[in-house]
DNA sequence: AAACGACCCAACCGCTGTTTA
DNA sequence: ATAAACAGCGGTTGGGTCGTT
């Protein structure tokens, strides 16, 4: 399977987008809804790919998105959960209404992974991608090392409904390295005490206790 | 006022995962 | 079972902006 080729190849428009072109992107989707991103350009008078289109869309275009500053409520919830899930921005995204994963990237590369490490805080490294990875019968898990000890399972990045329960160790300063928690994680046990095959599920497993874990209340 | 460096963030790239024929 | 098409994710880039000298 091919990858699509990119818009410089088909003669597309490419970088900052134009009013118009915001324009008429934001009517197509409010007349048709998203998706088919693929015909949506052509449909919309649009001389960009759809993957283009959709990044506008998703990270600049959407009328939930929230514009502003990050709020200290956010970014602690960020802190928490890139502790809790390393660089999974859009199911940190998930978790935090109105802001995107692009956003949330960008903030943490460019403000809190610099004002962690001033702090002498761990700061969880990129978990490298595995290359040549074959589809399986449950393709999402994703083995974060090498021994296949320790897995996440990976969802779509719909929002989180689940229980932090198992991380309220965590959350204190200091304590609980990423290994500690991917260990905690991996120790087969949820909060209502079911023994689980070692597979951190964030969506089954986020919401239950949220704003214990959290310390705050979502507003959804 | 100009030059320079640091920072920010929108957009792109390359890859993986899912769906469908 | 397989491959192609499509969708989505995370890393990276580069142009614009801001602050400092």
């Amino acid at each position: 399977m091919g990858r699509s080729p990119c818009c410089s190849k088909l003669g597309l428009h490419r970088g900052p987008w134009t009013a118009r072109e915001d324009a008429l992107l934001t009517s197509y989707i409010q007349n048709h809804g998203e998706g088919n991103w693929r015909s949506l350009p052509k449909l919309a008078g649009l001389l960009r790919c759809g993957k283009s289109c959709r990044l506008r869309w998703m990270n600049y275009l959407r009328p939930d998105i929230k514009r502003g500053n990050i709020s200290p409520e956010e970014e602690d919830l960020i802190i928490r959960l890139h502790r809790l899930l390393g660089n999974r921005w859009s199911l940190i995204a998930g978790r935090l209404p109105g802001r995107t994963d692009n956003e949330i990237k960008n903030y943490w590369n460019s403000h809190l992974s610099k004002k962690l490490k001033k702090q002498g805080l761990v700061v969880r490294e990129a978990i490298p991608r595995k290359k040549h990875a074959k589809s399986s019968s449950n393709s999402r898990m994703q083995s974060i090392n090498s021994n296949d000890e320790i897995k996440i399972y990976a969802p779509k990045p719909t929002r989180l409904t689940a229980s932090i329960h198992v991380m309220e160790n965590s959350t204190e300063e200091g304590k609980g390295s990423s290994s500690d928690e991917m260990e905690y994680l991996s120790a087969n046990k949820w909060s209502d005490g079911s023994e689980e095959n070692g597979f951190f599920d964030p969506d089954q497993n986020l919401d239950l206790g949220f704003d214990q874990f959290f310390g705050f209340q979502q507003d959804v």
